[in-house]
DNA sequence: ACCTGAACACCGTTCAAGT
DNA sequence: ACCTGAACACCGTTCAAGT
């Protein structure tokens, strides 16, 4: 497959950081994270694969923290309502969206476990902490509840993409995953003094 | 480093899978998952990268699966008190246990929450399904009690090894385990009919 | 500033060969 | 049966060179 160069570099939109990412994050939808390799990112791209280093200056290891970045940065609107009251709403709409996220892009998963990009999740968990906090929690209890929050979504999440059933026969993994977020729910409404 | 092959062949303990994967285990825990490579592995074994695949026809897939079933498969003790009344310190002694495995072996981590090996946890959730089940917790509840926990644990022990904490300052990890654990079990007292 | 081409030090895995 | 050595097709990344 041969390439002209000097015109096919006027017929490309140019090489942003972004566009990067974002044919990155295709290549781990469709084919997995094991055939993200520089070079087939390059080919997705219609460019060299050094040429990525460009924009990407710590190379793969900032390729993938902007993919975690893409797809966990998702905090939870607080003001949607405007009412305190309305906490439960709040954050069963958040968990949903979140957890539609995660399996949309499955294939990062393991990347939002691992140690890179630290403040990918920051923004998240503090959204959830403000929400248990305006709905009366006390701080600790909100700051634990948000912890509480993200784990168990991240962690159902994770055991969905598994298929991880344990020999039961057709699993509803939407109905179980609604099941078990408001144990959680129902234990943090046993917290608030409201 | 030169080895004499035949004298040394004789003053090591023979290759078996067990042996392979503890000295994979140990790899992943000292120096991380990334450097853990089919030739590190046989110099640690004091043999030749290729030799593993003798005891392991599939590989580095194989070995992958083999430290996710040695880290992730802990099954909850059913009957140590022998009363099912007992069934939340059975659950928190699990979830105690289970937790310090992963972060023990936070480096595999990532490969838990990967696709591979899909029945590593499967005794793991049938163990604490059926605790809920002698509990008291209908079927349906019962299964989808488990599977929270499971993933709680497992989603919550990924934070902590990412030490993420959206911008507080000294965080109690393990007392932040615990009251996230006691929300899900509250929930699941709330669906206790006894 | 932005991209390329060649090169380097690694990978996992195969395969024929040794014992 | 168990292990080795050489080889193959890949990797991520560097660096000098082009425009």
């Amino acid at each position: 497959m041969v390439r002209q160069p000097s015109v096919a570099a006027q017929n490309r939109p140019p090489l942003t950081r972004e566009r990067i990412i974002e044919a990155a994050l295709r290549i781990v939808d469709g084919q997995g994270l094991g055939r993200l390799t520089m070079r087939r990112l390059g080919d997705a791209l219609e460019v060299e694969a050094m040429a990525i280093y460009h924009h990407l200056p710590r190379g793969k290891e900032e390729l993938l923290d902007g993919l975690v970045a893409h797809v966990a940065v998702h905090p939870a609107q607080i003001g949607r309502t405007g009412r305190a009251a309305d906490w439960r709403a709040a954050l069963r709409g958040w968990a949903g969206d979140y957890r539609a996220r995660l399996l949309e892009h499955a294939g990062v998963l393991p990347l939002v476990v691992t140690r890179r990009n630290p403040a990918a999740l920051a923004s998240t968990t503090a959204s959830l902490r403000e929400i248990l906090r305006l709905a009366g929690l006390p701080e600790r209890a909100a700051a634990d509840g948000a912890h509480a929050l993200l784990g168990y979504v991240i962690g159902h999440a994770a055991l969905e993409v598994r298929g991880e059933a344990a020999g039961e026969e057709a699993v509803d993994w939407q109905a179980r995953f609604t099941a078990g977020l408001e144990l959680v729910l129902t234990g943090l409404a046993a917290q608030n003094p409201r």
